[in-house]
RNA sequence: GGCGCAUUGGUGUAGUCGGCUAACACGCUGCCCUCUCAAGGCAGAGACCACGGGUUCGAGUCCCGUAUGCGCUACCA
């Protein structure tokens, strides 16, 4: 039988990093076994759900190069099945109609909800199974459903036994029948609960692999009753470790902002093929510890066992604007950056640069050539796309800021480079040709002759030309600007007047 | 409260059937390179493998207990 996996996200806000990992090793499963990867929008909570939302999910799992197959499933279009799905269990009298009033919950106090009334139920000797509708007669519910009375169904759980199954991730898992209780299939207004809507449609879906986060272990045993009660083969499951905040803590927009959406990573510079190979080494290791991977690669090595069983921690700093997110996650994201093949980083350049109107139509044709040499000659120590349009923006325009403290540092700090610079500026105008070679060669003799350091003429220039005090080597740097521009940043006036 | 799962340096992980002087990557420190910053090269700091006990000639690896963290326990998903 053919893998079938899904990804089935509920839609009430930006795709979450750790959603967007289980929909990558979903992905990874299908691609690796000749399988399906479906999408499924879990949309049944119709005050939470947003189509922007669903967009955003959609979108983040393109960018992440995640193909789904087939056609993306509403979960919302599925009611009328589940519903008929717990009728027939009724039906079959392995249901039944729970007239008890509906409990008012505040959503806040849920925690300790529970354990209160788990604490009050031991005290009264009451377990699980202490339903008065669990064996209700078939006549008089009827009736009572008849007569308009409102009503839950719930499955009926065994009252012995356990049910099992093997976690191709956590190995044996076992629960009691006597610690599950009589979960609610359908609320009293008719809608149905999670539980019973995954599981359908799931079963609709065909899936053969449920892969999906470790907070749905113990409810497995839930969702096997009820395959079981439905007739229909169990899946198999494999469940992922979480992924949590430093403090150990659950990974929460509200708690720890934007770092947590996968959208972040695309606005704020990062190459999908990076984040995506970065998100693969959360929680799972390659066999044979390279870990800067290809799409291509991750496929071949991927398997469900190498799952690391731990919750991992996503390593940021919140104070230190250096590590807004996981160092990982922009080294390798810098790593691939400087060491793609520049045709794969050119439509990204492209996006990045038009935004901020730097990039110029040439450099698709005529300047094709001055464009590879100037990405070659700075990627090498950018971390992000940001960077290019930032940091670089002086190899791409004219119209660049100063920073303050290389001005500092490397002009005002000698009083006669002015002079200096205007003089350097005179011997570039007539040195032919002009490239990095050329350029050296008369900076250094133009800092003999004027019986100073080169050193301090590079970093003057440096300065001069790219508003910096830090960047590529010097004299390729002149070569890429080119001598009229050269010249011209070298006498300008600006950062002299700061 | 009950049940489940986890626990290897700051972080991500590797450690097959018990032999480890505990490996790799990120981060960190220093040196080299050098016009700066990176990259790269080299060197290094950092883990009594949560704790306690047991089995064994020998335990990160097996068993039991404890602690801590996380999850589930909803007419949420």
């Amino acid at each position: 039988m053919s893998v079938r996996v899904r990804f089935a996200p509920s839609p009430t806000g930006y795709l979450h990093i750790g959603a967007a990992r289980s929909a990558l090793f979903n992905w990874l499963y299908a691609r690796k076994t000749g399988g399906k990867f479906l999408l499924r929008i879990e949309d049944t909570d119709l005050q939470r759900s947003t189509d922007e939302s669903t967009r955003s999910i959609i979108e983040g799992l393109e960018w992440l190069g995640l193909d789904y197959d087939e056609d993306l499933v509403f979960q919302s279009d599925n009611g009328p099945a589940h519903r008929a799905a717990a009728n027939r269990l009724l039906e079959e009298g392995k249901a039944y109609r729970d007239f008890t009033p509906k409990e008012q919950r505040e959503d806040k106090s849920v925690k300790e909800d529970i354990s209160e009334r788990a604490r009050a139920q031991e005290a009264e000797g009451k377990d699980q199974r202490s339903n008065p509708f669990r064996d209700l007669p078939k006549e008089e519910s009827d009736r009572r459903a008849a007569a308009g009375e409102p009503f839950a169904v719930r499955l009926k759980v065994p009252n012995k036994g356990q049910t099992r199954f093997d976690d191709i991730v956590y190995g044996p898992q076992e629960r009691s029948h006597s610690e599950i209780e009589d979960l609610v299939l359908l609320r009293s207004d008719g809608h149905p609960l999670y539980n019973l809507s995954v599981v359908i449609d799931d079963i609709a879906m065909g899936i053969t692999h449920v892969i999906r986060g470790q907070d749905h272990l113990t409810n497995t045993h839930k969702q096997i009753l009820l395959y079981e009660a439905l007739g229909a083969p169990v899946p198999q499951f494999a469940h992922l470790p979480l992924i949590l905040a430093p403090n150990k803590g659950k990974l929460s927009k509200r708690k720890h902002g934007e770092v947590v959406s996968l959208t972040t990573y695309r606005d704020r510079g990062f190459v999908p093929a990076a984040f995506r190979n970065f998100l693969a080494l959360l929680g799972w290791a390659p066999p044979e510890g390279k870990e800067v991977l290809t799409k291509e690669e991750l496929v071949e090595y991927f398997s469900l066992e190498g799952i690391n069983r731990a919750n991992a921690i996503f390593n940021f700093q919140e104070s230190d604007p250096r590590r807004w997110t996981d160092d990982k996650a922009l080294w390798m994201n810098a790593e691939y950056i400087r060491t793609m093949p520049l045709d794969e980083l050119f439509p990204m350049l492209k996006t990045e640069l038009r935004a901020n109107k730097l990039w110029r139509e040439e450099y698709d044709d005529d300047d094709r050539e001055w464009f590879s040499k100037t990405v070659n000659l700075i990627r090498e120590r950018y971390f992000t796309l940001k960077d290019f349009s930032s940091q670089g923006r002086a190899y791409f325009s004219d119209d660049f800021d100063f920073d303050e403290a290389a001005v500092n540092k490397n002009l005002r700090k000698e009083p006669r480079l002015r002079e200096l610079l205007n003089g350097l500026a005179d011997k570039l105008e007539n040195v032919e040709p002009f490239n990095a070679e050329t350029s050296e060669a008369a900076l250094r003799e133009f800092a003999d002759e004027a019986g100073v350091k080169a050193g301090l003429l590079i970093n003057g220039s440096r300065t001069m030309l790219t508003g910096q005090a830090v960047g590529p080597s010097m004299f390729e740097v002149f070569d890429v600007i080119g001598r009229e521009a050269s010249v011209t940043r070298l006498r300008s006036g600006i950062p002299w007047s700061m």
